[in-house]
DNA sequence: GTTGAGCGTT
């Protein structure tokens, strides 16, 4: 052995990948001890990736990595080899051949294009020590940023908010859809209140009807990630023959409303996520609701986070629903609570499924409590939500403090400080313990 | 000198 006695990470095995065969500038990414590589390990280093790819050393040809469950499967029985992966973007351009009819190249694009205009995006939370040039170097890994503007009081002490830009939609959407920790602090990344319905957004998710018992979360998103990159899925549990994907590209999304698709040998439909009822029963809800079931089923959050498939993909989907990203799935315009922080929670509470996790096991994978060490004892009350999900009250407005906090559960008093559920580290029902929550922020010096 | 929810002297 070496003199590395005490630093372990060679239990882990390391595969070289990059953007592209000059490995110059690979990246060295762990797999799991079974010798699969996370998706989410993968997207981690290289943002938007959807897949593997290597070129065989004999036949000269690419291959594709295998990929099931959110893992990628080494290319043999040996392992992964000493080979250089390229990592797999989703296409830029769409796929299929009616989509390259007349009326839905030029036109469509066009009108897209002009629809999905980049804004600033506010960054609250920064650290102290952040500086324009460290807030660039960040979000660069996302695209092209074109600008930064931290924020100073007069005498030119930061204020621990900014602005930034990015070059492209993709870049911002990008930036929208993850969770940020940056020198150990998490920071929301949000449209401005200042931009709100004023970035004017396509809907992202479709509705996936038909769906069979055995579909889960993570078949749904190997099937539809080869249409483009998927940042959520939401699969109701208990089965309800319906799911939710989620695509980075609005386009992509409304590409494939109205198909129908084989998973599983079963015949899947896909349509608009779009708003069919509307609700009266909510006043808080703005002037529409959607989809099949508002909430409960059209509702999405951080995917990969606090269940058994292991993996925190740093998705923010319900930052991203809520500050008007994704027009669907919207929660009430006057919901006062940071969504970040009910994100968080709900998560380490075991709630990943019903944020939209890849086990999806909703809330029923919450069963009377939070969890072990947790200090969020509002919740013991509340044992029948692990029964049959939410108590209706969550669609309307005598619920727990949704809205002004002033029943106690939910507002901001009542939520421990600074570590969250407890520091417990693990995302509550689940294993991997890689959900590292929003509300982790300490005081810093 | 301190801090940790917020929304930009463009």
């Amino acid at each position: 052995m070496n003199n590395k006695d005490n630093f372990s990470e060679d239990i882990f095995e390391y595969i070289k990948v990059s953007e592209d065969e000059d490995d110059s500038n690979a990246v060295e990414i762990p797999c799991e001890l079974d010798g699969t590589l996370l998706l989410s390990t993968l997207v981690a280093q290289f943002p938007g990736a959807c897949g593997l790819k290597y070129r065989h050393p004999d036949s000269k040809t690419i291959r594709g990595i295998r990929l099931s469950d959110g893992k990628l499967h080494p290319p043999s029985e040996q392992g992964w080899a000493k080979l250089l992966f390229i990592c797999v973007f989703p296409k830029e351009n769409k796929r299929k051949m009616e989509d390259v009819s007349p009326e839905n190249s030029a036109a469509k694009t066009k009108r897209l294009e002009k629809k999905l205009t980049c804004s600033d995006l506010i960054c609250l939370g920064l650290p102290w020590k952040s500086t324009e040039e460290s807030i660039k170097q960040y979000f660069e890994k996302f695209g092209e940023v074109v600008m930064v503007q931290l924020k100073r009081d007069k005498n030119g002490l930061f204020k621990g908010f900014g602005f930034i830009r990015f070059a492209t939609y993709a870049s911002q959407m990008r930036a929208l859809a993850q969770r940020h920790n940056i020198d150990g602090r998490w920071v929301d990344v949000r449209i401005p209140n200042s931009k709100e319905g004023v970035v004017p957004q396509m809907p992202c998710k479709v509705f996936v009807g038909r769906c069979t018992e055995d579909m889960t979360a993570d078949d749904l998103r190997e099937y539809f990630s080869k249409f483009g990159e998927v940042t959520d899925v939401f699969v109701p549990r208990p089965f309800r023959a319906f799911g939710f994907v989620t695509f980075l590209d609005p386009e992509v999304a409304q590409s494939l409303c109205g198909e129908d698709h084989v998973i599983k040998g079963a015949s899947v439909s896909v349509s608009s996520a779009a708003p069919k009822i509307k609700s009266k029963s909510n006043p808080n809800w703005k002037d529409d609701s959607y989809g099949p079931n508002n909430w409960e089923g059209n509702r999405s959050g951080p995917s990969g986070g606090s269940n058994g498939s292991g993996s925190n993909n740093n998705i923010d989907t319900l930052n991203m629903q809520n500050l008007g990203i994704n027009p669907n799935g919207g929660p009430p315009a006057n919901f006062n609570l940071p969504i970040s922080l009910v994100a968080a929670a709900l998560n380490q509470a075991g709630w990943g499924g019903f944020l939209g996790g890849p086990g999806n096991t909703g809330p029923n994978n919450w069963q009377g409590g939070p969890p072990q060490g947790s200090g969020g004892k509002n919740w013991n009350n509340n044992q029948n939500w692990g029964q049959n999900g939410p108590p209706p009250s969550w669609n309307q407005s005598n619920n727990p403090g949704w809205n002004g906090g002033k029943n106690g559960n939910w507002n901001q008093g009542n939520w421990p400080n600074g570590q969250g559920w407890g520091g417990n580290g693990g995302g509550g029902s689940g294993s991997s313990g890689s959900n590292g929550g929003w509300n982790n922020n300490k005081p810093q010096t």
